[in-house]
DNA sequence: CGACACATGTAACACGTTACATGATTTG
DNA sequence: CAAATCATGTAACGTGTTACATGTGTCG
């Protein structure tokens, strides 16, 4: 249900043909989503079908230009005026794999744990550098993206530290001493304590 | 590529067939997200025709029984030592909505961010309620997905908080005095130090 | 001319959803 | 017996991907 808006509010800006909404999206996400041209294609079909979209009439051969109609303007509205809920997300595949491991015999769930979070910090990395290469440092919207996967990547580190916790109270180790500080990892106590006042609070 | 690995999973604990393998992806996961019987079967085809899966000979008639193979197995093993990488996931939606509410005209920013973020900590209690209520306070791994979707939320109403803050940077205001504290926002400086601190240390 | 960006589409496939059709077995 | 649960599938559709076919315009 994403793109499709996604077309909706470009088209609000003024008629648009198809390789133009490729070039917006992408400018307005910052690039970090490659948006696959064939798809808006079909997606404005399916658009215009609907009758929240409309070719306009001097489009000849080569160019189809697309307006947004009445309905469409209406639904675009919908959208902004309802929140994303649990139901629409897609699943969490980090953390069904991570309750896979966990039942599955013969997984190092910690070896996951650990390879996911070099992972994520290198994601991490990524984001940060993108966020200081300052040619579009201005851009508000774009920013905000890029903000918005560091939140989250923040939020996968903490939770792969508290995963990694969990294991330790709950499955007393096996290895020889392995007490001693590892780069990248979180203090256990902190961040349990912190999971404890969430569950406490909320 | 999620559920087709998840059905591997679990037929490492023995064979399975199709029905019995939603209820236990289901209870691993702990009902958080049910899981399409019908696609089960055509996922098992895929599977099959892979080469990842085999039907028991003994199966006749309404049962048929699913076995993982060698093949199979290696490639779990291999999902499982594989970091989730951001290529893998889905657009975020919610950052997308964002994104384009500040460059659509006529939307009124705030008022999303303020919609996203009740329905968010509505969210949260949901799962709060969720962890608490005992009958399952045992499992682990259910445990950890809960956790998951908690810190993901947090993640969110932190983000929310910092689009706000930024909006009110960027954009100086237009209604009439609103600075005094409103329940559910967090503090902004706050906020903003975070960010930066982050910027900085990465 | 030849490469590259602009521009429009189609085909095939994976995955996910809802809905429908069909039966066996269990239990109130 | 009737309803619920167990069990297996198919059909249609939306969405996303990769890949292919097909042109025009521009610039070196």
């Amino acid at each position: 249900m994403s793109i499709r808006y996604g077309i909706l509010a470009l088209l609000e800006h003024g008629p648009k043909h198809g390789y133009q909404l490729r070039v917006c999206f992408e400018e307005s996400t910052g690039g970090t989503w490659p948006l696959n041209i064939g798809q808006v294609y079909t997606t404005l079909s399916r658009l215009e079908r609907d009758g929240l979209v409309r070719t306009r009439p001097e489009s000849e051969g080569g160019q189809r230009t697309y307006e947004i109609t009445k309905a469409g303007r209406s639904e675009l509205a919908t959208w902004f005026a309802t929140p994303v809920l649990r139901g629409d997300r897609p699943r969490d595949e980090l953390a069904i794999k991570l309750a896979l491991a966990l039942t599955t015999p013969g997984v190092d769930v910690r070896a996951v744990v650990q390879t996911q979070r070099t992972a994520t910090m290198r994601t991490m990395q990524e984001y940060t550098r993108l966020k200081s290469t300052g040619d579009r440092r201005s851009d508000l919207s774009w920013s905000l993206v890029l903000d918005a996967m560091l939140f989250q990547s923040e939020a996968e580190i903490r939770w792969l530290d508290h995963c990694e916790a969990s294991l330790t109270r709950h499955r007393p180790h096996a290895t020889h001493d392995s007490t001693a500080a590892r780069p990248g990892r979180a203090r256990h106590s902190q961040e349990e304590a912190d999971a404890d006042e969430r569950a406490r609070t909320a």
